[in-house]
DNA sequence: TCATTAAATTGTT
DNA sequence: AACAATTTAATGA
């Protein structure tokens, strides 16, 4: 065992049951996949590893194909404001890969996780080349634009059952994020971190909406039974259920 | 494959 | 924050 093997980012070719979970390879032409999956770089992130920082020149468009990270940004005053967890499947950077700018927010691994990434040159190639990497790529902004409105709005709603119904509907976005299924692999613990609360208080908005039969807890995961519930689900905050 | 043990996660106060 | 209960993962016969 290597003594500093930690300090290394081990970056190596995509295994082939890896390819398969990144979603935009499948619009892309036989020509256009090999020189992409030829490009693509896989390292594992443990947790609290940084994948990507703010004003970091972007080199990478970076894909999660297993695991769990974090996207946060830190304001003027230096506190730190979570976006939104990135579940299997998800793609992000798009836009300052696109513009060819710096990083605007900090990734980093909650959990062990498999990351990919794609050069800027090659994204860019692909733009030019193939319209259904365009496609997937304009969708995925669209997608993602919808997402941060989404967590303005979470952010004034008092109720905690509320936070966590509209973060979870996100996190379970099957356009965002493919890789997740029914199935979404996370701790109570996980959850609380990305939300804001307490791991007592999701432990219990998780059991209420179980008991609305809208999600399942199971041990290390949740799975969702009703996501359009979930996502317009209406919750009284406690003040106003006894005003 | 099965039993044992350690570690992780959950439920509760 | 602490604790007990439960579930999973790892180990070795």
């Amino acid at each position: 065992m290597s003594t500093d093997s930690s300090l290394y980012q081990r970056r190596r070719p995509a295994l082939e049951s890896e390819l398969a979970t990144i979603p935009w390879l499948a619009v892309l032409d036989p020509a256009q996949r090999e020189r992409a999956t030829l490009q693509i770089l896989v390292t594992q992130a443990m947790p609290g590893d940084i994948i990507c920082r703010t004003g970091r020149q972007a080199t990478y468009w970076f894909g999660v194909v297993d695991g769990l990270l974090k996207m946060s940004s830190d304001n003027a005053e230096g506190q730190t404001m979570t976006y939104t967890g990135l579940p299997p499947g998800g793609w992000f950077g798009e836009g300052t890969v696109l513009k060819r700018e710096s990083y605007r927010y900090n990734i980093q691994a909650l959990r062990r996780s498999i990351v990919a990434g794609l050069p800027v040159d090659t994204f860019h190639w692909l733009l030019g080349q193939s319209i259904g990497f365009n496609r997937f790529v304009m969708n995925q902004l669209n997608e993602r634009l919808g997402q941060f409105i989404a967590v303005r709005e979470i952010d004034r709603m008092n109720s905690p059952d509320a936070r966590v119904a509209r973060s979870l509907a996100a996190l379970f976005n099957p356009a965002l994020f493919p890789g997740v299924g029914e199935v979404l692999r996370i701790t109570q613990q996980e959850l609380a971190y990305l939300v804001g609360l307490s791991r007592q208080r999701v432990n219990l908005s998780l059991n209420t909406l179980q008991a609305r039969s809208l999600i399942r807890v199971e041990y290390g995961g949740l799975r969702v039974l009703d996501l359009t519930a979930l996502r317009s689900s209406v919750f009284l905050s406690h003040r106003e259920t006894h005003a």
